[in-house]
DNA sequence: TATCCGTGGAA
DNA sequence: TTTCCAAGGAT
């Protein structure tokens, strides 16, 4: 248990030792990545941006896609935001697409195109915070910071039994303090790269192994037989329920989809417009359809007519919210639509609208299928 | 500071 | 089925 304030107690000759086999390491076995092929600012940005809170396998080929349409941070910054969120679409967490556009306009229009090469200016840019400006001023600028994600935290409190809860934010500053003095002066982008390669493999949360890891002869939980101590972490809260009936509304021209506000749950992608049950006061079923279609009025300025689907049942599970979703179909004129951010999309034009996991899941539990 | 913001894989 | 996790940031 450490119970001093200072927990980085290694003399200079440990720390040195530690450096060299974590390096040695790093030079034989790194994980061959497509953004590790140069160490280009931009390529980094987007690797980075999208590797929040994301496997990288899943990332992998979201990057390769990227980089094919948006080869430049010029480009990136002139394409129009749909083009930018449809190539985010299936990724998650859809606010870092917008971000990641808006700090390569800062790139270009605030700085001339001349990259902020500190993690300090680093963080002024959109979707940037602590962890990403470390890894982008490390890694393509040799800044001397740390990146502290993750696999940092799991590493470096296995090491040195470090009891701070890593869920809280003022834990930050506990393992900054400790890694800043473990870094070497040169290549300070691959002792942190070197991290994140161990901390998903001989260090991983599921599957460690640190009898083999090439850095055991400095790691305290493994020396005291307490690695699954560490790191401390708090438990999560259960998901919330929240139940739609979510409208699937046919015209001439095709379905209904409602683009969502620009804040919240999966804001400015496209969807069946959902109506809370929550917020519906009718209490028979029969007076449910009665009231969604005064609401769905107010909003729209159409006029519903009710079809039989069955109303087949859908359910999604974000990381803090459950949906329980109830299909309820209609048919209307393919009327101009007075509030409502929304158009009418044939089928074979789903594939060009940004559509989120849930509604995919909505389309297949209807048998609408996307061409290709 | 605590909460919000997605998804797919693993056990 | 449930739970947790995986290269976080904004508010």
């Amino acid at each position: 248990m450490m119970t001093n304030n200072k927990l980085m107690d290694w003399p200079p000759e440990k720390v040195a030792a530690f450096q060299h086999a974590l390096l040695d390491w790093y030079d034989h076995h790194a994980r061959t990545l497509p953004w590790r092929q140069d160490h280009d600012p931009y390529h980094v940005m987007v690797s980075e941006l999208m590797l929040q809170q994301t496997q990288v396998q899943t990332v992998i080929p979201y990057y390769n896609r990227f980089m094919a349409q948006f080869p430049t941070v010029e480009a990136l910054a002139a394409a129009p935001e749909a083009t930018v969120l449809k190539a985010w679409e299936g990724l998650g967490y859809y606010s870092r697409a917008r971000r990641l556009q808006q700090a390569a306009k800062q790139i270009v229009n605030d700085y001339g195109g001349k990259w902020p090469q500190t993690a300090a200016e680093l963080q002024t840019l959109a979707g940037i915070g602590p962890y990403t400006a470390g890894a982008i001023a490390s890694i393509s600028f040799g800044e001397v910071v740390p990146a502290i994600d993750g696999n940092a935290f799991r590493v470096f409190a296995r090491l040195f039994k470090v009891d701070a809860d890593i869920a809280r934010p003022q834990t930050r500053k506990v393992f900054d303090d400790l890694i800043r003095p473990l870094m070497p002066k040169e290549r300070p982008g691959d002792f942190n790269q070197a991290v994140m390669d161990l901390g998903s493999s001989y260090m991983s949360a599921s599957h460690p192994d640190p009898a083999h890891s090439p850095v055991r002869a400095f790691d305290a939980s493994f020396r005291d037989g307490v690695v699954q101590d560490y790191p401390v972490k708090t438990k999560k809260p259960r998901p919330v329920i929240h139940r739609y009936f979510a409208l699937v509304i046919r015209s001439k021209a095709g379905y209904l989809l409602e683009q969502r506000p620009g804040k919240g749950m999966l804001a400015d992608l496209w969807m069946f417009p959902l109506i809370d049950m929550a917020e519906l006061e009718a209490t028979m079923e029969s007076e449910q359809l009665d009231e969604i279609s005064a609401r769905f009025a107010d909003l729209s300025g159409m006029t519903l007519t009710f079809a039989d689907l069955g109303r087949p049942q859908v359910q999604h599970t974000f990381t803090h919210q459950r949906w329980q979703l109830t299909l309820i179909g209609a048919d209307a004129a393919a009327a101009e639509l007075k509030f409502m951010p929304a158009r009418w999309v044939p089928v074979e034009d789903f594939g060009k609208m940004a559509l989120p996991t849930v509604q995919k899941k909505l389309n297949r539990a209807l048998g609408l299928t996307e061409p290709g």
